[in-house]
DNA sequence: CCACTTGTCTACCATATGGTAGAGAGCGGG
DNA sequence: CCCGCTCTCTACCATATGGTAGACAAGTGG
């Protein structure tokens, strides 16, 4: 029964909202005790203090993360402008069912080297399986010829920044509707593949 | 004379480099006071609140960023690809010298709306143009059909993300070396180009 | 029934932060 | 010479924050 999910759990869920809508700074551990309806001391007592709380949270994020896009790999085709597609779709979906699971991930840069060495070593080998497919399939001449690591980070800087920025969305007068939602992914999935297609020979 | 620049400019200054770098939370008045060499009530002499010090150095961002993109357009031939590549280069180079200068501006959707709606009504106009133009260029056939909006929104997305994360840059294995700044910005301006390239009839 | 563990709580604490009050230095004009 | 203005400072303050100490209740096993 999901009744009464654990309280480590709870805590995680609301930390990992509130750090990546706020900021990891901007939000008190007692902000996040109200949100659970639980004293503060209980959160010290799952996590010691706040860098372990914030490290649990980006090491659960990886981790589902890289479950959603493993599964959409498996279930896709070879040609690889579908496969990144379906990548694409599945990084999506639970971040728009949860907005702020990219902002967190931004929030990398800004905590001690200590937690960002170790989210790193938790998304390395997702990192190190995308830039060797890149390679092959640009090999294969399947893919736009360039730098596959760059490809892979811009890649990602473009998702990301664009699910992350809601600001920048509402700059251009886009309103969060299921509509528009819809038409910002399509068109994401149109410039995405516009950029990874072989270049068309003249 | 311009050996000591006057306090208010330094204050601005030292706020955007570290605003921009570790995010405004975490950006205690004592430092930048401490930073510039000056007690904090000196700041708060200059500007009254935090806030006030926030949306100033936002507007002035805003402002640089909006010269820099002006002279880029003016100063470039009539194709449009050319011309992005042109703001393009333009937003990077004050990007590098101080690489505060995007970070900050992510941290607008954070801020309080009085703050990010200034910030907005300072951009509105350059978007406005930009969209406007996209979708003439598309009208003309010389830009990939698409919503010249999202376009505008992800162009953004992608330079903004790539120049502002390091630890994305990072975890592919790039470093920051001349060499590779300059690699990474070439591959930028290809990915763009082949995003925004008319689809090649088959 | 007792020792021990688990989980949650109340009561504090040291520190850092944004901000206030007001003094004093230098300076130009009357 | 003194008034008032600009700019910077020292001295505080109220609050919020991350974290500690330890009490208390509810199992759980022997």
């Amino acid at each position: 029964m999901t009744s009464k999910p654990p309280t480590r759990e709870r805590i995680l869920d609301a930390a990992t909202d509130m750090f990546g809508v706020r900021g990891v700074d901007a939000v008190s551990l007692d902000m996040i005790a109200a949100d659970v309806g639980v004293a503060k001391q209980t959160l010290l007592y799952w996590f010691p203090s706040k860098d372990d709380l914030v490290q649990a949270v980006l090491v659960e994020a990886a981790s589902e993360l890289t479950i959603a896009t493993e599964a959409a790999i498996r279930a896709t085709g070879d040609d690889p402008l579908d496969r990144i597609e379906a990548v694409v779709r599945a990084v999506f979906r639970p971040a728009v069912r949860r907005p702020a699971l990219l902002g967190l991930i931004r929030e990398v840069s800004r905590l001690s080297p200590a937690v960002g060495e170790r989210f790193h070593a938790e998304l390395r080998p997702l990192v190190d399986r995308a830039v060797g497919y890149l390679q092959k399939e640009m090999d294969r001449g399947r893919i736009r010829q360039a730098d596959p690591r760059l490809i892979a980070a811009l890649c990602y800087a473009t998702v990301t920044g664009i699910a992350t920025e809601p600001e920048l969305l509402r700059s251009v007068g886009w309103q969060p509707t299921t509509a528009d939602l819809r038409r910002l992914r399509s068109e994401l999935l149109a410039f995405l593949r516009a950029a990874l297609a072989p270049a068309p020979r003249r």
